[in-house]
DNA sequence: CCCTATTTGACATACGTATGTCAAGTCAAC
DNA sequence: GTTGACTTGACATACGTATGTCAAATAGGG
């Protein structure tokens, strides 16, 4: 039999009252008593029973993930999957609303953050890029008292309580390490894109990539970084020049957000070239090159985990208990067509 | 405000005391009775508060984990997982058992499940090989009104509630497309090991990668599969026959449980030969030799996932509730050194 | 040692559901 | 219209925790 609260008050030899004065952190109670009660919770091993204690309390949650607007298939993936996790978990009393900012203002996104209900609010999920200003609402919630966890991108220097995503620094050597070992035996250079290397994620791929590139397979040449900003044109020249340029080219790295441009321009400029093509994140898009075999590899992180382990942190924080660190490691997946899924 | 007991039965206009019967299936009710209450559960949108209920009821779910006994690095890295899944989900109001049986006596095997006390039992997780009496096993068990889930190794000719396991020709597939593209514009042949056929899930493999192979690599060619039932001698001396005899040997396909022993025979035989090696699995084995370089990818599923799948998918049966499949889907992992977890 | 401020305990009620008891109600058949 | 069988409803209690009220106990200062 697991002890219950009345356990503790007998085991201490206190009352239900002062054990729950304890419990819940309530003012007026002596240092001795709120020992005596510690130390019983110890020597039982009393954890509180939260379905229980949410009963009694009426709780919800009332969470909020705040994603960035525009069109991105990323971002609708992610949406999608935190709407079927918050559908799926309905009996688990928590509300959760979406929110979209333009990300890439930052005084549009803290004015979001600011018009917040923190009254109600219990919690917050953050997929925006970090700028002082950011930082700064971020304090401002917390200090209303709601958690905050960064979401798929993360706010290093800011204070949340939990980061959801992948690393993207190991998510960058991966893509290194596929490529390096599906070009074997093979010599030449890689084009890398990116719709912006303003975000934070593509700068650290891009790192990543080029110190597994350099340490083990310093036969391959990773080119500058080239950033479209959602101009077709654009990267349907820079490929019509690198396959000109570059005898040698034997891959294309896909940094994310854009695929969809950049496949296009592929499939227009270097249909013949039998390059090797990596990319990252699992959308309508990249599934269907996969399929296609336009696409040899992709990786990804699962955006029903990231939906899911954002909400059970969340509630863990609100409830004050552990997070199960093990299931909460997103994973850097390689995705292929044959374990799609 | 959610619906509760109360709003149904004002709703149907009857007493608590009949809705009750039947929402919790008692008899003596009339049918037009039952069905207002069913009308008013659909209109109003009542859905059952687990955890009051449970609360109530004092529930506690027992739970046995059937696994294979016998020194195996697969096993064990499982066996962790259940324990640890069991351990964190402590508040969670389940009993976890761990039960080892002889997997290849399928009498033995029987014998254990007969042992159950079925009385008290709510579900079983089983990971055994599929035998005629096991079949029967699981419908004994069934009928005592205990939950069966087929875990790691489906069962598909036994009346399971459940598969919690990865598609093994889907894996197999995998493989066969990492070696094709891993030796994108080479050929020459793969040498594939296993400790035994006779598990189903070599079986599937072998298949997955032989379509693969066949119909996207056909410049690649599977050698038979090599049994060495816990032998080191054999398969070192298969291994050095076979670099002698097959002067374009490319690679190594090692499909699960003896790694080790495959990869220590690797290591004394085909030091210098630069072969590509792709193995099932992720045990503190598999996880060295890819740090080591030793191995070049390894396909895996998550333990830790596959544990908790089988306890939720468990509970959620004995609670009559629906299975949220895009969490329970458990993935084809492909590892490589870079995005080891 | 008294007074006051603080701390404590006893008790009641609640959350949403389960379950048991018993009296009252309904129905069909005679 | 009565009997007996079946069906229903009212009520009480419980699960483990939260929370409020109020009187009683205690501590600390003078």
């Amino acid at each position: 039999m697991k002890p219950t609260v009345h356990d503790i008050a007998r085991e201490a030899g206190v009352s239900l009252s002062t054990v729950d004065r304890v419990l819940n952190g309530r003012a007026d109670v002596r240092p001795k008593n709120a020992e005596r009660v510690k130390d019983a919770v110890r020597r039982l091993g009393y954890v509180r029973d939260t379905n229980a204690a949410n009963l009694a309390r009426k709780r919800r949650y009332k969470f909020v993930f705040v994603l960035p607007e525009g069109p991105n298939h990323f971002v609708d993936t992610v949406a999608g999957a935190v709407r079927e996790a918050t559908a799926a978990q309905v009996t688990d009393r928590a509300d959760v609303e979406i929110v979209y900012v333009n990300a890439a203002d930052p005084h549009a996104v803290v004015k979001r953050l600011k018009s917040l209900d923190l009254g109600t609010l219990d919690g917050v999920a953050l997929m925006v890029p970090e700028t002082p200003q950011v930082r700064d609402a971020i304090a401002h919630i917390k200090s209303a008292g709601a958690y905050v966890v960064a979401f798929v991108s993360d706010l290093p220097n800011s204070k949340c309580d939990h980061f959801v995503g992948i690393d993207n620094f190991s998510a960058g050597q991966t893509a290194g390490a596929l490529l390096g070992r599906f070009l074997r035996k093979e010599t030449g250079c890689i084009l890398v894109t990116s719709n912006s290397m303003v975000a934070r994620d593509s700068i650290e791929r891009r790192y990543g990539l080029d110190e597994v590139l350099l340490r083990d397979f310093p036969r391959l040449k990773a080119l500058p970084t080239i950033e479209f900003h959602d101009d077709p044109q654009r990267i349907r020249d820079t490929l019509t020049r690198a396959t000109a340029t570059h005898a040698d080219l034997k891959a294309v790295y896909s940094m994310g957000s854009g695929n969809a441009i950049m496949l296009e321009a592929l499939r227009e400029t270097a249909a013949g070239l039998d390059l090797v093509v990596v990319a990252h994140d699992l959308t309508p898009v990249t599934r269907q090159a996969l399929v296609d075999g336009e696409v040899d590899a992709v990786i990804a992180q699962n955006v029903g985990h990231l939906a899911r382990s954002a909400l059970r942190v969340l509630r863990a924080k609100c409830d004050d208990a552990g997070i199960y660190e093990a299931q909460e490691q997103i994973r850097i997946e390689i995705v292929m067509r044959e374990n799609l899924y």
